[in-house]
RNA sequence: GCCGGGGUGGCGGAAUCGGCAGACGCACGGGACUUAAAAUCCCGGGUCCUGAAAGGGGCGUGUGGGUUCAAGUCCCACCCUCGGCACCA
């Protein structure tokens, strides 16, 4: 078969026949989602696998019969493109679109079976003017809003980052160390949704009808999302919900002094009679009142300025914690006690109250820190019937309270609650709940992305763009996109300098753009209607299609893209616009595609495989059937071109056995030379023992194969039951199985010309989902009508499936003849194999075990203790 | 340090519910066909011991223990490895 006219042929009747567009109006919806791509230059490998399992699936799915949606769009704003054009001098929309159409036109060639009508490019304005318009309904809400704090810092990309994409305190995309600065920004409000999201991992949804159930039928249904484990793992890990108390701490101050309170969040309220000293954020507001006049002033000014310069890798690196003492005193909200205030190196700003009460006895940070500087230790908390020693390190177990007043002899987990009730008495404290999830930073001091469509007005302040103006266009006339700190659109006065839409006066946009996640967190919304002009997108529409039935993707999003698309669905929800509280009910993360060596493919290391080749080479079904056979879907792939062969040596086998099944007079099988000749010589056609297959019989008086009738079957439901679990592999090892057993059942004279063809056309329909292209070509030469697709899924006749799976060849064969093979074990250890009738009792099968000459004499002279009979499975003698 | 995944032939991997470990394939070795090569087809293979051979026996799923008639699969402890988080009070 010549593949590369194959794949035109196929990919032209696909197009015509609108086999892939959307139905307007599902009645059984199935939304097949890849992550969309970023397009730096053409797609790689990684991209290839990624959406060739996508591909499966929606091929596999509109066979049985749903109304598919699958789209494909581009994640087009970014860094990387601004860096090209300051590299080649080429505007980034430039580089970005060319981009985009070297890899559409590759993904076209590799036949994924998209809707290209839905296609969509965040960095064009039909686009982003609606991420300006959610932008501009949360600031309503008061979800989105500008402050000044302390932000990550990238001083490589001259930019802000968001927590998320600062991975072990560098840049995730150029590596350089973060810091951190103050500066004024942009923020959504995720932590408000922080229960939200973490409940709904776990919680049962109640999620549209056409979901389909595993017993096959399409009821409504209320069960949580299914995600990986690992990911929801990583997200509860990220969102950090912790339950503990408030605690206020009075400083203790004279008469010149306003009263001042030191408010700390603990999760073990339970030791606070153990609190030795009171530690503050170096970058703590409160700090700088503390130590005026403080005769200690000096130093503790140059300690503080010391620590903030660090970065936060060689401020957290190391267990070391460094501190000073303020000369100031807190006092204890029970016994009034003097608690000396130090300013501790340890103690976050950006986590709870940036104030922590020092408990060195139960925490091993305050432990050490205790140690270093020679403060007191003192046991509250004591292991269950023991008594105090002195420590080596802190006890952070749960334990009974002593040396604490009149909660001494509590039991720990009691004693929290207890004490935050009593404090809440005095109005020194109460019940919080803290997480470390922190809000969504999504301003960014660069050029390439959604501008933020917000005007500052001298004298009525910020205010959002109207509605009716919106898109706020990014403008072209750019001259320099190196970073400088600021955003470059600054110095677009075009753009910078407008009136206000209030009061109508001289006014600056903001200049700041918006983190590409945000253009990511919704797109799948766009999918559903994706040429909407009034809105984002039909609510109608998208409670047609949402949610996405089946999301794939890569792991690394797991905290970054997969939390933020959660959060915005559930605004967009709250808002009114969609039914669903969440984007995609099932997750499935494939693994990355490496090279050969396990290295990661890259640019620079030149080990890039590109798709384009691999076409050019194999044949893209032949791609295909090497990627999926090589490792399953979710763990890495070391790429190994020898593979590859194997896929074709397999296509070509069916291949043969479809020129021998169909030939007008079948006598003999050609070996076949390569896949572009299939001319037979004369020498060649000669049958030579052992070098071919025999063609199937003619002759109606030869029966079907029992045998193969039911390995059929049997390989119907394998491969149906591996495409639902997504595993690609061994359902592509089930039909090698299978032509295995056609072509050597075939070779016995055995199969009659009508059973090879029943057999080729199922196969024919197995395959369609890993091979399409080739499918389609064996299935017109079967004399079916195209195409492929629209043709259903064979489901298994019930009564040729045997009860016992996997099932080789052999064991049907026992089976056909009514008969069993069960395994005979002595002490567990297999001995022996007893072939005998399906339906025996247990007493005859334990005589007939027991006369097998074999297990007669290992068991000779020893005593049976017990025999046990697993029926139509195995017996196992005990002696 | 904490959380999660994983460790099975030369390699990728299979074993879906505790019941024949190594399906399927790659690479390799031998053979057939060929002037030759390629292609194709056939055969082989965990390992050790024993035997001239047919055969027979033992050991085998990271290590050590346990549960069970039976463990790759369940439990306990440990080692290695990959990924995530990492002073979150």
């Amino acid at each position: 078969m010549n593949y590369q006219e194959t794949e035109k042929k196929w990919q032209k009747v696909w197009e015509e026949k609108k086999i892939f567009s959307t139905p307007s109006n599902p009645k059984k919806k199935y939304y097949v989602l890849e992550m969309f791509a970023y397009p730096s230059g053409d797609i790689h490998i990684g991209h290839f696998r990624n959406y060739t399992i996508g591909d499966a699936v929606a091929r596999f799915k509109k066979k049985q019969g749903y109304d598919i949606l699958h789209p494909f769009g581009w994640d087009a704003f970014g860094l990387p493109a601004e860096e090209a054009a300051i590299k080649r001098k080429i505007h980034p929309r430039e580089w970005t679109l060319n981009n985009i159409s070297v890899s559409r036109s590759t993904l076209k060639q590799v036949g994924i079976s998209y809707d290209w009508d839905r296609e969509i490019i965040t960095c064009l304005p039909d686009y982003y003017h609606w991420n300006q318009w959610i932008f501009l309904k949360m600031f309503e809400k008061g979800l989105a809003y500008q402050a000044k704090s302390l932000v990550n810092w990238c001083p490589g990309c001259k930019t802000v980052l968001a927590n998320e994409q600062v991975q072990e305190g560098s840049c995730w995309r150029c590596h350089e160390q973060v810091s951190k600065k103050e500066l004024l920004q942009w923020f959504l409000k995720i932590t408000d949704y922080a229960e939200r999201l973490l409940n709904d991992l776990d919680k049962p949804l109640k999620w549209k009808e056409t979901i389909r159930q595993p017993d096959g039928s399409d009821k409504p249904m209320e069960k949580p999302i299914e995600w990986p484990e690992h990911v929801k793992t990583m997200q509860k890990n990220w969102i950090g919900r912790s339950e503990g108390g408030k605690i206020i701490f009075k400083l203790d101050t004279d008469e010149t002094e306003p009263v001042t309170e030191l408010p700390v969040f603990t999760t073990r309220p339970d030791t606070l009679f153990g609190v030795t000293f009171i530690s503050i954020a170096p970058e703590h507001p409160l700090t700088q009142r503390l130590i005026k006049k403080q005769p200690q002033e000096k130093e503790v000014l140059d300690f503080i300025k010391k620590t903030v310069l660090q970065s936060e890798m060689t401020r957290t690196a190391a267990g070391e914690k460094n501190g000073i003492f303020t000369g100031r005193y807190a006092l204890h909200p029970f016994t009034g006690e003097k608690i000396p205030i130090w300013i501790a190196d340890y103690v976050l700003a950006g986590y709870g109250t940036g104030i922590v009460m020092g408990v060195p006895a139960h925490d091993q940070r305050d432990f050490l820190f205790a140690k270093k500087y020679g403060l007191t230790i003192k046991i509250v908390i004591l292991p269950q019937n023991q008594t105090s020693e002195p420590l080596t390190q802190a006890y952070e177990e749960p334990g009974i309270m002593v040396n604490s007043g009149e909660f001494s002899g509590l039991e720990s987990e009691r004693g929290k609650k207890k004490i935050i009730e009593k404090l809440k008495e005095k109005n020194l404290g109460d019940f919080e709940i803290k997480y470390k999830l922190r809000d969504w930073l999504i301003s960014r001091q660069r050029y390439w992305g959604t501008p933020i469509p917000i005007i500052h007005c001298p004298s009525c302040g910020t205010v959002p763009v109207p509605e009716s103006e919106l898109p706020v266009k990014l403008p072209d006339n750019i001259q320099d996109f190196i970073p400088k700190g600021r955003s470059p659109l600054e110095d677009v006065k075009e753009f910078f300098i407008t009136a206000c839409p209030k009061c109508g006066k001289q006014a600056n946009r903001d200049p700041d753009t918006m983190d590409t996640f945000v253009d990511s967190s919704w797109y799948f919304l766009r999918y559903v209607d994706s040429k909407n002009e009034k809105l984002p997108f039909d609510p109608e529409k998208a409670n047609q299609w949402m949610p996405v039935d089946q999301y794939i993707g890569g792991l690394e999003h797991a905290t970054g893209h997969l939390l933020y698309c959660r959060f915005i669905t559930k605004v967009l929800h709250d808002l009114g616009y969609v039914n669903v509280e969440e984007p995609a009910f099932r997750l499935f993360n494939h693994g990355m595609v490496l090279d050969k060596q396990g290295e990661v493919m890259s640019k620079s290391k030149g080990n890039v495989v590109s798709p384009a080749y691999l076409m050019e080479k194999f044949g893209v079904d032949a791609s295909r059937i090497a990627m999926f056979f090589a490792a399953p879907a979710e763990k890495e792939l070391l790429w190994n071109e020898e593979g590859v062969g194997g896929a074709v040596r397999f296509l070509n086998r069916i291949e043969r056995y479809a020129e021998n099944a169909l030939s007008d007079s079948p006598q003999i099988a050609i070996p076949v030379t390569s896949s572009n000749t299939l001319k037979p010589s004369p020498q060649q056609v000669k049958v030579m023992e052992g070098t071919a297959i025999d063609p199937p019989a003619a002759d109606s008086s030869v029966h079907d194969s029992p045998v193969l009738t039911i390995k059929l079957h049997a390989t119907i439901k394998k491969v149906s039951d591996d495409l639902e679990r997504f595993s690609f592999h061994t359902a592509i090892a089930a039909l090698m199985e299978l032509l295995n057993l056609m072509e050597e059942e075939t070779k016995q004279g055995g199969v009659p010309l009508s059973q090879a063809k029943h057999c080729l056309e199922i196969f024919t329909h197995l395959l369609s989902p890993f091979a399409p292209h080739f499918s389609e070509e064996i299935w017109e030469k079967l004399g079916k009508p195209p195409s492929l697709f629209e043709s259903p899924w064979p489901t298994p006749d019930e009564k040729a499936l045997l009860s016992t799976q996997p099932i080789t060849a052999d064991q049907i064969r026992s089976a056909l003849k009514g008969e069993i093979e069960l395994v005979v074990q002595i002490n567990g250890k297999v001995k022996e194999h007893l072939t005998a009738p399906m339906n025996l009792t247990e007493e005859e099968i334990k005589t007939k075990t027991l006369e097998l000459p074999k297990i007669k004499a290992q068991i000779d002279g020893k005593e049976i203790k017990k025999m046990i009979v697993i029926p139509k499975k195995l017996i196992n003698i005990v002696v």
